[in-house]
DNA sequence: GCTCACATTGTTAGCGCTCACATCGGCGTC
DNA sequence: GACGCCGATGTGAGCGCTAACAATGTGAGC
């Protein structure tokens, strides 16, 4: 009770399977009619090619494997409809791998089940310091990718450029006439927190601005709230970077609570550009980052691995856009 | 240069391919002994079993389909994290085959590619209108599921309980000593807005409240804002339900920037229970739908499909949860 | 008319695995 | 002690496809 196969249509085209091979694959030298008889003869029997008898005997299947850990957070989640519909345009499919801890055993599971699979090539999303171990000890078989990666490794990466969306996000903040900027920062061991933190650093240096002391949270709002609830009471914090949209809605919770007024008396900025961001009170000024184009640079630094072994650019690094809304004002004077 | 195959690990462990394929497989009948000697044979060689050939020969790969439209919004992306969550434990990887827009083509040819892959099961999150036909006229040569799909077709479905969420929502709102209660509904095609509206509508009737008319949206924060802003100058209104959470944040700002305070003078309750909802301004009342379950559900209905042809309950329901926050209370007196 | 180049089609051999069946001991039974 | 049975293992075929090569047809050029 199979579908038919390709000799069937063959039979029914009156060919041999191999012609039918070859107008499945494009082949050139097929005559038109033959196409055409051996076209109908595929739609005749709803015939489907078998993906997996191809990928054995080619020994690869059109499918891209991504390795990433929690798809709800919006940059992984936003990263990860990217990647599909990038890799979908190219006629591959995407498996995911999800990973409970991104840590090098987890990674090197997920990679290996990808690899069983024969995949085309791997996307990592491995965003923390923990991941950076395990890709550089993994079976070299197969093009593999990192985003937003370490830094430091020898790894094709494609990023965020997170300092330069930092240091703008910053600069902005002084240039609104701000003495200095505090900073939220995500968890230490996220490259992108990493990057926030150095970004809007050298902006302060820059500037010849006084640099505060790093305020520690995760990615969620409810740290974001207890961040928050400490900058309320301090009188001289006038603006405030925070390293994702979440901890800055904590923090104007926070700040909403405490009666200081945003941006009257205080300034905050946000990283991420969520589609709620416009819609906080007061609606967040932020900076985006372009998911769509990090998709389409790691796709091509995969196709292009798997094109040649003479590969180019090992590292691509995607600039975001800083988004103004309300919530930035000069401080109070 | 391909890796070994198990005839390799069955030469080095001195038996025949069959016996690695049933130490591989779990096979009772393999002496104690034998099956060490394949298992060390097997790390010697760091072999890893060719999935596309077996696929090919069991015409079935271990590999769960997944058809989804928009993985960014919440509710989608936290299912499909849930439901690779879920695969995973049972063994499946889970491919993704994101579509565009959620019409009988798209989907024709989502479910085409997966079926071309040979997956085990698909599992289709179809919550519009659009996507009901599609899905009776599909191929039934492979397991499928619908997840929030037409609740009046015959198709296997796993949706969360939309009616009753809606209803206890709405209830929450009247005891609380609302006349009656506003509602801002999702898109239209949605059955999930068509789903809480019901709920709504029933919980009014049941309690002899008027029924004020939907005042339609979308999903998003901005058109939650434009609905606000209208409801914020209609003095009657004291209660608002939203379709979900992120239109609760556009009908708070609105109310916000019109001075009409939350919840003392007009009450919120929300849908989806985001992680942020909690430090919304207020912290937001609404209804927490349980993922994990929805995608187990999901699993089990497919694998039943797989193990037997007399499939039991075609249709489970998840009872969503009410979560109360500060975003409730009396109406003005 | 014959040759050669080239376009078109067919033939054959696997890719790495599972399934169905064959084989081979050892053990209990009468 | 011959028989049957069962657990442990091996053998052969074939899943549906592509790659390499073989075979045929077709027309240009002499």
């Amino acid at each position: 009770m199979r579908g038919p196969a390709m000799t069937d249509v063959a039979r029914l085209a009156g060919v041999s399977h191999q012609t039918v091979s070859r107008v499945l694959n494009g082949h050139p030298n097929v005559r038109e009619q033959t196409r055409l008889r051996v076209q109908a003869a595929i739609v005749e029997l709803n015939y489907r090619p078998n993906r997996a008898a191809r990928a054995l005997v080619t020994g690869r299947s059109q499918v891209i494997g991504v390795v990433a850990q929690n798809t709800t957070l919006y940059g992984p989640a936003s990263l990860l409809a990217a990647l599909e519909q990038t890799a979908a345009e190219e006629g591959f499919a995407v498996s995911v791998g999800s990973v409970r801890d991104l840590d090098r055993v987890s990674i090197s599971a997920a990679v290996e089940r990808h690899l069983a699979h024969r995949v085309a090539g791997i996307v990592v999303i491995a965003p923390v310091e923990s991941a950076g171990e395990a890709l550089e000890h993994l079976p070299k078989d197969v093009p593999l990718v990192t985003v937003d990666g370490d830094p430091r490794r020898s790894v094709p990466l494609v990023t965020v450029d997170q300092v330069a969306g930092a240091r703008e996000a910053t600069r902005h903040l002084l240039e609104a006439g701000h003495r200095t900027v505090w900073h939220v920062s995500g968890p230490a061991d996220w490259f992108d927190s990493a990057g926030r933190i150095e970004g809007w650093r050298e902006a302060l240096r820059t500037a010849g601005a006084e640099v505060p002391p790093v305020v520690p949270a995760d990615w969620s709002a409810a740290s974001g709230y207890r961040c928050g609830q400490m900058l309320a009471r301090m009188p001289e914090v006038t603006a405030v970077f925070t390293a994702n949209d979440h901890l800055a809605l904590g923090v104007l919770r926070a700040l909403h609570e405490y009666g200081r007024r945003v941006p009257d008396e205080i300034s905050v900025v946000g990283f991420d550009d969520v589609p709620e961001a416009a819609y906080f009170i007061p609606p967040l000024t932020t900076v985006r980052p372009d998911f769509v184009a990090v998709a389409r640079a790691s796709l091509d630094l995969l196709l292009a691995q798997l094109g040649s072994d003479t590969v180019g650019e090992l590292r691509q690094t995607i600039a975001p856009t800083l988004i103004s809304r309300q919530s930035v004002a000069a401080p109070p004077s």
